[in-house]
This record gives C-alpha cells, structure tokens and sequence, in this order.
DNA sequence: CGATATGTTGAAGTTAATCAAATCTTGTGG
DNA sequence: CCACAAGATTTGATTAACTTCAACATATCG
C-alpha cells in the first residue's frame, strides 16, 4: 500500500506541514506514487499541468532547452522538496523539462485540480504554500546573486558546502546529486572548468574526488574562496544615497 | 483626498485584480501614500515589516549590501508594480535595502497586519498573491538566466527591449528608469563596460544616447544581440535524455 | 566487448574586470 | 547667475578568468 509511504513524504514537506491531521489527509488521498527511470521524462515544457511533485527517492532535473538545442539546468531537487508548485497558479502549463536523475526515481505526485480545489477554502493552506514559495524565491534570487557576484570557484565551493553533508569513518563527504555535466550546467560553468576546479582543490588536498562523491577535508578553505576570496567577482561599487 | 489616488494605483496592481469590490475597499482602506525625497529610504535591511508598497510616481531601488560596503541593485520598481510582499510571508523582516529613485517618488503603503488578517480570510485574495508572486518568481528565474548565460551586451540589449517604449516625432525611445551605475549594478556589469556597449551601439546607428533617454533605431539589430547573437554565452551542451 | 556519453587535460583566444584619469553633470553657496 | 565641489559617466591600457577547441581517458550500457 502505498498511501503510507505517500504520507511518510508529504509529512516531511514544509507546505504541509501547519496542515490539520484531516486536510492532510485528503491531500494524501489526492495523490500517487510513480517510479521512473533514468532520464525517463517527468513532464516536457508545454505540457498541460496535471500536479505538482514531491521527490521521495532519486532526483528530478529542471532543465529549459534554448531555441538552438542548448539546455540548461535550473534546478535538481532532492529527496523531501517539492517542485512545479508554481505551474498550478500559472498558464496551467510546466514553463520547464523534466527527467529523472536516477534509474528507480519515485515521486509523489499531488493532482492539480482538487487541490486548488482544497487551496481556496482553506486559508492555512494558502498560507503554508506562500511561505513556502517566498522561501523558494528568496532561493531563487540568493541563487542569481551567487552565480552573477561572484566566480566560478567560489560558486562551486558555495555549492558543495550547501549539499547536505554525510558522514564516515574517513571523514566528511558530500554526494553530487546528478552527473558533473548537470552540476556544471546549474552553475552556469563548462564541464571543462568544473573538472578544473575540482582538480585544484584535489591537489591542494582540501577533497578527494572519487566519482560522484566528495570528501571534504578543509571546509574552511572552501568557505573562504566562497566568501569571494580568490574569484573574479564583480568588485562593483561602494554605498551612496 | 488620496483615497483616489490610492484606489486608482492598486486598481492597476494584478494582485488585487480580481477583489470584489468590498475587499478592494477595505485593501484601500489600509493604505496610506506617501511621497519620498531622492535618496530617501523607505526602509532599510532587518527593519520590521510594517507593510507592502506599490508605485504611483518615481521609482524604488532594493538593493543588499555585501559585508564590505559594495551594494547590489536586485531591483528598480517602476510605477504600478507591487514589492516587498514577500516580506509579510517570511520572517517579518525586510531582506534587502530600499531608497527612493527621484526626487517626489511617490509609494502606497499597504499595513501588513490588516492585510494578513484578510488574507486568511479571503481565499480570493490569497490566491491572486500567489499568482502574483509566482510571476516574480519566474520574472527573477528569467532574469537569472538572462544574468548567467549571457554575455553582458545581451543582458543590456534585453533590458532596453524589456523597458516601456515610447513613441515621438524623433522615433521610439525608452528612459532609464535609474542612473546607469544602478542599472550597471542591476546587470552586473560595470559602469565601464555598461558605457562601452551603449557607445559601441551608437557608433553603430542602433541607438542614441542623451542623458538617460535612449532612441532606438534598430531594435531588430539589439534583439539579435538580446538572443545571444555575438556575446560569448556558455555554448553549454546539447540536448540529451 | 565494443559503442556512446561523460569526464579530464592542454593550449589559445576573448570577454569583461580592474586601474587610472579625463570630462561631464548636478547641486550649492556666493 | 556663476564658480566650485562631489559624484556620475566616459575613455584608454592592462590583466585575469573562463570559454573554446582539440584530444585523450574512463564509464556506462546494450
């Protein structure tokens, strides 16, 4: 039965969190678990918005694809995030792609009709999903300020530091989430550039890369190249007014 | 009486588009006009959260400042635009600085706390905030994209094209809606090389710059440039899954 | 086990930042 | 109304970061 697994995700997701144990449960009840595999299309830009997702297991890859066949990655969100909230109060269209990072990705997805059906009578709800979609802007604009202020370097070491890290008998270590490929695309940097970097850090013996994994042996090195140390960075202009 | 005056500006605003008529009321009922002298703030980062504000005549700066001193324009509000309705939804704190544009700006303050109240009680509002943050949202992840992949002469030449054209006996123009270190600043390029590309245009006959009024005389020859036509862009990757 | 995609490394070219300084504006006090 | 000071804008020369191009190495999948 997959409702308690439904129902072990959702509880996790902020949106829902302030809900009262019966609207919860009809949110429940309004969704399905689907299990995908690698690359398998979630949704394709254009498509009619049927619902919103939530990950449970593996990683969803946001992604536009430029008039030229270029695509870049806007998002990869993992495990417990919600994504394409947005698209239900929109044109009613995903304005994004969709695929799945990993062979046996699984996401709960939350039908769109009946819940904005439950949305605009039940005023906590609203309320829970504006918060969470300022949260998700304020990300979105700390984002932009990152990749626009400052260098590559410090973009992929604030990057790395913000991955949830994980522990083990040899240290600390962070998990890419998606191929290095993805990693460079979200960071707006050439797969050559990324490996570079990777390279340097590995050399001066503040990581180790072994494929996806990463393990992080002086933090506070990365901190401070991404606190602007060493980048470029648009040194722009002091105060005024 | 700046009732009117009041009502005339937020009838402009999406948010409250579709508000019955007694929610509209007592929306206007809660706000105040206020002019600003040039400079002025309006509120300045961590103040409590006193309201929201709308547009009626000038322009509002939202910038950060870094730990150094160096500032950041995230954004310039023109007249008839909402901001700092995130504010409300968050910690009740503003996230960023704010200064008046022109001398006699003027802004409608919308109290946060009345207008919270009726937002939990009126799923007809909440719902046309949502709406209407979800077009910030993306607004800012276009604006994202435009920053990051994009060579600076793109993102220029796509901010003129994106800014209200007007029409005259001399052609098309369009004003600045600030001083060009501001939209510098905005467009993370330097005050260099913002004045190089605009000078570079004009030798061209695309443009003619006088003060901050820019003629357009060949705005099929900057929506090419805006498309990613000559500037360096990441040529990213091809498609794939 | 071979084919295709991903990741790595090296050399060269370009964009845009930085540094330095001149010129133009704007607001102020005389 | 004019001279001056402060800030904004422009221009030139230099420099560094990152992309691009090319080629090799390594995975991954059928």
């Amino acid at each position: 039965m997959s409702h308690h697994a439904i129902r072990q995700v959702l509880q996790g997701v902020p949106h829902f969190q302030s809900l009262r144990r019966e609207l919860f449960d009809r949110v429940v009840g309004m969704s399905r678990l689907r299990v995908y595999r690698k690359g398998e299309f979630v949704f394709r830009q254009d498509d009619p918005c049927r619902g919103f997702f939530v990950v449970r297991r593996g990683g969803a890859r946001l992604y536009r694809v430029a008039p030229d066949g270029r695509e870049r990655v806007l998002r990869i969100v993992s495990p417990n995030s919600a994504f394409a909230e947005a698209a239900l109060f929109q044109s009613g269209h995903y304005p994004v792609f969709c695929t799945a990072v990993d062979e046996g990705t699984e996401l709960v997805e939350i039908a769109g009709a009946p819940f904005l059906e439950l949305f605009r009578s039940e005023a906590a709800l609203a309320e829970a999903m504006v918060a969470g979609m300022c949260r998700r802007l304020h990300g979105a604009i700390g984002h932009m300020e990152e990749l626009i202020a400052l260098g590559a370097g410090a973009r992929l070491a604030h990057y790395i530091l913000g991955l949830p890290g994980r522990e083990d008998e040899s240290g600390t270590f962070v998990e890419l989430p998606s191929s290095k490929k993805d990693i460079a695309s979200y960071l707006s940097v050439t797969p050559e550039t990324l490996s570079r970097l990777l390279r340097r850090w590995s050399d001066l013996g503040w990581i180790s890369v072994r494929g996806s994994r990463l393990d992080i042996h002086d933090a506070p090195a990365l901190g401070a190249i991404s606190d602007g140390a060493e980048g470029p960075a648009v040194k722009s202009f002091r105060a005024g007014a």
